[in-house]
DNA sequence: GCTGCACGCTAAAACGTTTTCACGGTTATT
DNA sequence: AATAACCGTGAAAACGTTTTAGCGTGCAGC
């Protein structure tokens, strides 16, 4: 068999149509399923699609029906494991209901919002994993019936449920060890940018340990956050305890702790955010407090397609719980309290997601 | 201001004609640009537009037009921060050039190959960069006009330009350092399922070593790399040499080095491949080949596009360059040969990614 | 003053579906 | 036996664009 030089044109409903003596309507009602269609009729569109390869196109479609099955994701950055993993586990649940990942970069350059996307491609859903909507954008894909999910800050706008991290009580969890273990000299580090979920878990931090222990705000870039971490821990009023926004820049403190001689947890705890996979080798054995990833991603999903089965349905705003999970970087000590979660500490390089 | 409540209507290019008190063929042509309009007409539309914040319909357009703008990328897990970061490279790349990605997991478990996505929505070309493409599948997409970027692997088919990187020249510059070292007991550790480059890069060190060592092999997922290394490394065999097919796997080799006392380089040479972020942090300071993953990205948007424009291109098979990045997990030797590049050891964290 | 031409615009067709409407032909209900 | 309900099907409309064909108008060239 050989086939012509250049372009074919597309196999459309109307090639099965013909070939297998029915009308268009038929074939159309054969594909879909749900339409009536005599049985022999059936299989002769049916055979004809086998013979041409007939795949609808979603696009036509898409012109009658409402739904495209695209779901529009802003992502940012996927440095940070954690947002890869977001990423993968989000498009691996949605593939699974059949619905397709339309991602935008969150911060191109444009002044376009990468939400309004949605509106273009006439996206079934929106999921903000990076950045923010504004109000006025979130009502306009409202008043359209496209639903949004935002993850990482609270917003309260019509239709669009919101699901966070519970960054405070992460954050007193931390607090809790760091004032167990006597730390006097906490130094917070978080990102050079001010986020919803940083400003929570900094400002959680804070007023746990309020009057406690003398705190201290470190504001670095992944990148530096080695370097920084050099400096502050090399410095004369070198800290005994460091709480950072995320497993990353923990990771960077803990190398700059190695590298000036410092032994954790004796001389330093340090404690960080998420559980990435990285967090729980052996060179790290980081206490963290778990963002379960799984858990988010399958809570947006299930939420979103049933916002879309059911429109009026009221708003929801989601607290995800964050276990302290305890590990080598901080000072193991008797609770006579609430028991936390911890961890045998063999078996390296195995992360949170179980899968 | 209030909003009904319910759901609106989309606007259409009718209603902005009616606004402007033209037809809607003329507002098809000031939106688009290249269209003939007076002056006058098209500041009307563009008022009437603006007001009414019309976006036209890609779903609609596709139909008369050929293009979505929307690109497929076959993508597997990102759980190795290589694939993460060419992920997010390519959607930034496309992303600035006009093109959305439109991703499908290669691993899903349908039967359903995941490229034939394209056919549904009409994408102006296919990305694969986990997986496969089959022939007969390529060739359909082909005859359809939808090019396709195969990365990772080669395959000789129209319309499908390929991707790779140099793995046998990294792995025989693996295979020099290991000689030069006197290594006469080297381990490969390769992943569970063999990939067209995991051969190359084991079969170039194998040929490249022919004679000159003793060749062992392990498989391993990323997972339990840590525990099986610490098994190869405890027993009574012990290699002086480990060469890993990435980056990942290397660092689970130096974990569980580690581990069991093993100095490295002295007791032990480690060479990865890849280059992340993570292999030149201090903790694991790590000798690889690097994949220049910005160069990748940019490669395949560049060529995608150029071949979306011009059909008839000739294919192209294209080899990335995987220079040796000489850092501490392998013997500093006085080269009399060839110059490496080497590092400064000083600075953590800083990955290749420069931007 | 007529032809030819570029221009600005509109009407209508086209793209590939789904869905509504209508129409015969069965089958069930009285 | 008459009527009603139902089933399978096709014609046609609809979705929101772009594009082609065509139609006046004004202007230059003869």
């Amino acid at each position: 068999m050989t086939y012509t030089q250049g372009m074919m044109k597309r196999v459309t409903i109307k090639d099965v149509a013909v070939l297998a003596g029915v009308s268009p309507a038929t074939v159309s009602r054969v594909v879909s399923g749900d339409g009536q269609a005599s049985p022999e009729a059936a299989a002769r569109v049916r055979a004809a699609t086998d013979k041409l390869g007939y795949r609808p196109s979603v696009m036509a479609r898409s012109l009658t029906q409402s739904s495209t099955q695209l779901i529009a994701l802003v992502m940012g950055s996927l440095r940070n494991p954690f947002d890869a993993a977001l990423v993968e586990s989000l498009s691996a649940g949605f593939f699974k209901k059949g619905k397709r990942l339309l991602i935008v970069p969150a911060d191109h350059g444009d002044s376009d919002p990468g939400a309004m996307i949605a509106l273009d491609y006439q996206t079934d859903g929106v999921v903000v994993a990076a950045g923010h909507i504004s109000r006025s954008d979130s009502e306009r894909l409202a008043r359209l019936g496209i639903p949004v999910i935002l993850f990482g800050r609270m917003l309260e706008a019509p239709g669009v449920d919101c699901i966070v991290a519970d960054n405070v009580e992460g954050a007193r969890r931390a607090a809790r060890v760091f004032t167990r273990s006597g730390a006097g000299r906490v130094v917070v580090v978080r990102r050079e940018r001010d986020t919803f979920s940083d400003d929570e878990r900094v400002e959680g931090l804070r007023s746990a340990l309020q009057g406690r222990a003398e705190i201290t705000t470190v504001k670095t870039s992944a990148g530096d956050c080695f370097a920084n971490a050099l400096m502050l821990l090399s410095g004369p009023e070198r800290p005994d305890a460091v709480f950072c926004v995320n497993d990353v820049l923990a990771i960077g403190v803990l190398e700059a702790a190695a590298s000036v001689g410092l032994r954790v947890p004796d001389d330093l705890s340090v404690i960080g955010f998420d559980d990435i996979p990285m967090a729980s080798s052996p060179s790290y054995n980081l206490t963290t407090l778990r963002l379960p990833v799984d858990d988010v991603a399958g809570w947006i999903v299930e939420r979103l397609l049933r916002r879309i089965d059911v429109p009026g349905l009221p708003v929801e705003m989601h607290r995800v719980p964050t276990p302290l999970i305890v590990r080598g970087s901080t000072r193991r000590v008797v609770s006579a309290t609430a028991p936390v979660h911890t961890e045998a500490a063999a078996g390296g390089m195995r992360g949170q997601s179980g899968k």
